[in-house]
DNA sequence: CAAGGCGGTTTCGTCAGACGATCTTGTCAG
DNA sequence: CTGACAAGATCGTCTGACGAAACCGCCTTG
């Protein structure tokens, strides 16, 4: 019947699926895997050294998650976004975003300190070497600091990463949207960091035409 | 030597882990299943005669669909929400439903044919039994007219069905929003559209504090 | 020589059983 | 009544197995 809620989770070790799930995503940010890539049960088995089950349900996460596409009997691939998917990926990530931004900026207007954005943000400036960490430190920060859950459990499912791996070299920097959403962030102006956190993805969006079809899936 | 033969699957069944995420999810909306509850494998594995395995990537996937939460050896629950975790989803909700009327909107501007939606609203309006069907009928209906492929990933990911199984009687009702949503589309108005998606939402945000503790886990 | 069908091989979907680790619960002593 | 311990239940992961579906190469046929 009805028990007990959840309790804090225990500190328990990142054993299991979770280093598959982890080295994936992992190895996408890097360019060990590439977006299109298959990823066939048994090689995974023997590179990860884990039982089929144990790969199994890594996958099932991960597509869940929607990095990876299932074909019944065709085995798992990485997703690669056509023109069109991407296109929807980024529409979809502006309102995120840009809530993310406003409910950040809300909660500074009610007193939060928003030292560690700031400082997640001057760091991802200036890091030269594992940006992909410095990165996801920063979104971190923002999300944390929006205090929004459900925000934190649907962000990570948008792949903004597997565009990011799929451009590659191809995007035009966001660097400026992103500090006036930090700045706005921290001036405590919700309407202002939510409009910003819009102007960081549409260039994004409007780059996307003039790509090469070579960087996309066929539609 | 090995007992018996692995059970020849009846053709009638749709087979897979699917079965038991779909009945669960008609569960929750017809309220065999309440959130809260506790989900062993031993049992889904009896009731439902599946094997570990399939239990077991059938309770991921709803996890990863945020309507369930593992944790660690210690099972799966229906996710019960807190108020201030019903207030995060339906916050998200909002512009995420808003992206998706305005880009129908758009698409009836670019001359898709309307019909469907409206169709499937009057539907929705008239149904006195299964109104989960007519419901979801409608919900498609409109993220097909959007054609936002992320949208329809993403929106079956928002436990807005959780908020009402949790809510049951105790939600004001929205039809008159809805209908002047479905309306705006039709008219290929994307900003009143859009509007109308919050309009359709913001009830249920400033109902929350009202509702009493017992609908709610503990924060 | 090209097209198409056939069988073998690979991989997937699902099941069964097992083992250690961990959580829950019931009981008992203080 | 509280705290501690033992028993039981459950979970995480592994191994092994089997049928089914998809893929691939070969061979036949027109």
């Amino acid at each position: 019947m009805i028990t007990d809620t959840p309790r804090p989770r225990a500190p328990t070790t990142p054993s299991g699926p979770d280093t598959l799930v982890r080295d994936l995503l992992q190895g996408l940010a890097e360019g060990r895997y590439a977006p299109g890539q298959r990823l066939a049960e048994p090689d995974l088995m023997t590179r990860y050294r884990l039982g089929r089950s144990t790969v199994r349900e890594a996958l099932t996460r991960l597509a869940a998650m929607g990095i990876v596409t299932q074909l019944p009997h065709r085995g798992a691939h990485i997703r690669l976004l056509s023109r069109r998917a991407a296109r929807d990926v980024l529409r979809v990530t502006a309102p995120l975003l840009g809530l993310a931004a406003r409910q950040a900026a809300e909660a500074v207007a009610a007193g939060a300190d928003p030292q560690a954005l700031r400082a997640a943000s001057q760091d991802y400036d200036s890091a030269v070497e594992n940006r992909a960490r410095a990165r996801a430190r920063y979104y971190r920060a923002l999300t944390s600091l929006a205090g929004n859950a459900e925000l934190d459990r649907l962000l990570p499912m948008l792949q903004v990463h597997l565009i990011r791996a799929q451009l590659r070299d191809n995007r035009p920097p966001g660097r400026g949207a992103r500090q006036a959403l930090v700045a706005a962030v921290i001036n405590a102006d919700p309407d202002t960091a939510e409009a910003a956190a819009h102007a960081h993805i549409q260039p994004l969006i409007a780059a996307l035409p003039a790509l090469p079809d070579s960087l996309f899936a066929p539609e």
